[in-house]
DNA sequence: AATGAATGAGGCTTCATTCAT
DNA sequence: AATGAATGAAGCCTCATTCAT
């Protein structure tokens, strides 16, 4: 994504840059589209190249679409664990600054046409799933395990059966992604209002 | 999937069932690998017939898939309506029961394979979207509403942020459904306690 | 190559004749232009057929280019280990039997074809390159192998170096073979002449 | 093959040099996979230089290919016409001596890579085959046919059928080089045996 | 009505050739 | 002169659709 300008007058050619200006064109296909029905014309279109050149830097479509799908795999998540780590104040506050982190990462985000993706290349891509899972989702999980496990320490979480799901806890925020994809034109969601919505449940949920 | 035999002296061919049997084999096809990567012929030997023979009931692949997922749009959740209107007990017996047929409806269940599909191919077919979401969806989210709605006047419900978005209620179901449908393998979901959670999460997270 | 006349009035199709006919072309196309160069559309062309109908009977290209070689491998050989075994006259007579024979079968014969094909594509093939050995060439030169045999007990060939090289027999039916499909144009050769000398030659060459 | 080094004091190129190794890497090329399947990739990297190279030296592949040919072509014959017109012995001994020598040219040396080529490329090229049969296989021939004259004119050859073709002679050998480039793995040729049972045959096939 | 062989458009992939550096 | 990235034409192959039986 980052272009370094050449210093040369025209900035023509940044060949550096073209895997991931393929990628970038070919998350957008796929995303859109699925595997089968995007088109490798249609993605070096996107990219401003020729098709041919897609295969100076991967061997094959699914390659390509390996390669997007990994690339976005890469979550800043890693920081959280130390915020969480240290976090200072009260439960609520906490979970407010992490769900609201997690809307914004995925919600409306590129990252919303990955999680598409996966959902229905899913079975034929076992080892993406994998990754995914081990990367992403087991992460942001075991952040919000560490939250729950601190507020009931602290007497701010009632120690219940929701505690024992974590996964409740991201639940409002993938339907929304989805929920983006597939009803956006037939009803909306307003985010900020969901997003608050999603905090008030959270926190009487667990509330001691 | 049940074949009734009709009462003919030659039991082999069940002209009446056909349509109905190459839609169960075409949604197996679609939801596992989508609208573009399904084969034709693939449907056909799963229905027990010949490639061709489709083409008397279905002018063409796509219509084919249209009819698969207006097939599994008639959803029974109009009974609900009078269910929830008539209910003589209190808001949380209420919601376990309709939590319950939610999930006895989409988890592990050929629906999720619908929902699969819309999450792909929506964008290509807005009229199924369109379809699903008056058919399906919203009745759901309408059925939420009027419970909590009757819960407030009742004074079990809380009138705040979470009770003005009845799709917070379902989304654990979504996501169990998608997680099902990608995760099982990595992390499978113990729905009973799933469930038991959910209850758990919505009824404190709303009540009064 | 046999194409049964259906009773039809109308000898439009020949479904059981379509491989065959396939093969017949694809041999045609291969022997001269070689594996790589060969077009499948051409192949398709000179059968009267579509270009996809190929598939519905070989696999690839490769596939073809195997059936091809395989279907011309199916030499008349074998009858000749008997017609040696029990022939009566002199070893002369005995020899230019069967060496007009190999012409017959070799020279300017489609089987020229497999050969060029062999020579070419033979390191690809290494399958086909022993099938073609064990099958054709191995029994030439053991048919050759019991004639001089046979002419040394009967005291008409003479037991010498050449004597224990019988692929020196064929070695000019090969080379008018390979002649023929390169030189003919500069350098014709008269068959029937040579093939005189090639027997004056043999039987000097034997004789004791 | 031998890479005289420039007298430059940067001994790393040596650019005279260069549409030799060209034409050798592309001679192992094309002799090997034939015209079509030869990548012009592999020949540049078998030449340690880059495709683009190539394109500076010759105009196409087709004309990298025909160049390759015609490097083989000048083949060291034209002295035998002298050493056979002087030759002072016996015509066994003459013979002897020239067989060996087309031996030693042809089996196993990168000669019969262009035959190879010749035999398959040759009905698209005919420019390359007439060259090829005015310059070697003509000569051959007529150094064969001088020596079956003067071996008629010193009474040591019988002028018969045998004795009218001249090609005859040559068989063995061709059929040593493409036996060795098609069945070697299953069947190898003892060359030194071969070579004597050769010259045996002849000698005798010809005697007066 | 059913079959499945045949068709041919469409998409992936290769690679000779070009071209900017 | 050399490089090797980029191009795009060409060919293999798939599969939705048609059609003769």
């Amino acid at each position: 994504m980052t272009r370094p300008q050449p210093d040369s007058q025209k900035p023509k050619r940044r060949k550096a840059a073209r895997p991931g200006e393929i990628i970038e064109a070919g998350l957008q296909e796929f995303a859109t589209k699925g595997l089968a029905a995007a088109r490798l014309e249609d993605i070096a279109k996107r990219a401003g190249i020729a098709k041919g050149t897609i295969y100076r830097y991967f061997d094959s479509k699914e390659e390509l679409f390996m390669a997007v799908v990994r690339s976005r795999v890469v979550l800043s998540l890693d920081q959280f664990e130390e915020t969480v780590a240290n976090f200072p104040g009260k439960t609520d506050a906490l979970l407010k600054l992490v769900l609201t982190h997690f809307y914004k990462q995925f919600v409306g985000n590129e990252i919303s046409g990955v999680i598409r993706i996966l959902i229905v290349e899913g079975p034929r891509f076992p080892d993406l799933v994998e990754l995914y899972h081990r990367e992403v989702t087991s992460k942001g999980v075991t952040i919000l395990s560490h939250i729950i496990k601190r507020g009931i320490e602290r007497g701010e979480i009632r120690d219940g059966p929701a505690a024992r799901e974590p996964r409740l806890i991201m639940a409002p925020t993938i339907m929304a992604v989805l929920w983006g994809l597939t009803f956006q034109a037939q009803d909306p969601i307003d985010i900020e209002q969901y997003l608050n919505a999603h905090i008030d449940m959270i926190l009487h949920g667990l509330s001691a």
